[in-house]
DNA sequence: TAGATTGTTAATCGATTAACAATC
DNA sequence: TAGATTGTTAATCGATTAACAATC
């Protein structure tokens, strides 16, 4: 059954994780019911889901709380390093370098790019920035897995393609741009504006 | 059938407006497969979901480019001016106090609050950093209809209650929690750690 | 045993897509 | 008319959830 997770249910699992971590330390088992509370979805849900992690709950108890975590910690993944590359220093570049979320859980920015010379060679927050040109090398070199694109859309899709030739198979895209790649490279798109358009778009039936 | 498009349409309509506005400026209409091509979709995925907006294609030509990008500005609320504010100055907070997607279709962040007295009052771009407790009076003041949060999550519901008493009924959240709130209020949450863990996943399963 | 709570089934719901008649 | 391309139907697929037997 390993690797035929749905989608779907992959997607909340970091949501679990969060939850069950904030569960009172005193309490040694949780139920899905608070489960669902506290992540604001269906009891049943949380059930479904849980069923495709490996050792289940117990039927009249509820979820071990320190089990349920190290499950959930190990099925995502967490429980290796994951070295991340981030192009773009611009304002969301810099921001997600120091993003406080990224160093919590295994996740460590090794690099920075850009492609303005004024920028080039300066430091933020121990990180040197470094040209595109680079990306190649320096991915390798650093051994990065995660390629975070932070840059004008213009560039989105040459840095995605340096990314890509350097081994790289998951992308997080901040540019508003749909990146084109070779199967088997996972991209995951946070678009800012489009979040904002879609709530614009129910501001105008709801509240008003 | 005005406001019965479904949630997964909706998502996608940001996608075929940007693709519609990236069109070759000689081109008068374009098909839903040319749409398709560019926004990753499939072309009866396309047809579909723009069957839901008014002045339809048509068949044997396809849809007209500029009606349509219109279409979609008006159906998304882009004509609208949008007013935002956007609570936490941290890193992630001003980033988007100076992001250029926000400005461009609209959007205009008029306030920007943080809780951290060497903050309040420092201007960024403009804007003068204003303590949590003036968001009541700002935000009613400043005719704000989209809240962003941007501060950390021990601050979010805080924030998030104080930006619904304030009339704002749309949340865009940046803070890993689950906020609470009425009915009515429609949150977006973008959670950097959950994309990362979400490619972590797959991580493990593909390339490797 | 009685109470609690899971895992799983089956029903429902919503989203995707192939296919094609309609029609420019 | 012939070719192109839509709008829409119907089939399929995947996700959600109520209900309940299993079982601690």
């Amino acid at each position: 059954m390993k690797g035929s997770i749905p989608t779907a249910t992959v997607a909340r699992l970091p949501l679990y994780l969060r939850c069950v971590s904030e569960v009172a330390p005193d309490q040694v088992t949780c139920s899905s019911e608070q489960l669902a509370e506290s992540a604001g979805v269906n009891p049943a849900q949380v059930r479904k889901d849980l069923s495709y992690v490996d050792p289940p709950g117990v039927r009249g108890v509820g979820y071990d709380v320190a089990e349920l975590r190290a499950v959930l910690r190990r099925e995502l993944g967490l429980t290796r390093e994951h070295r991340v590359a981030i192009a773009g220093a611009g304002n969301l570049g810099n921001a997600l370098t120091m993003y406080p979320g990224f160093n919590e859980s295994g996740f460590n920015v090794v690099a920075l790019f850009d492609t303005d010379p004024t920028k080039i060679g300066t430091r933020i927050d121990s990180l040197t920035v470094e040209p595109y040109e680079t990306i190649g090398t320096i991915v390798a070199a650093r051994d990065v897995s995660i390629g975070v694109i932070a840059t004008p859309v213009k560039a989105a899709q040459e840095v995605a393609d340096r990314f890509v030739e350097a081994g790289v198979r998951s992308i997080l895209n901040f540019a508003p741009a749909v990146l084109k790649r070779p199967a088997g490279v996972e991209v995951r798109r946070v678009d800012l504006s489009t979040e904002l358009q879609i709530l614009a778009y129910y501001e105008g039936r709801l509240g008003g």
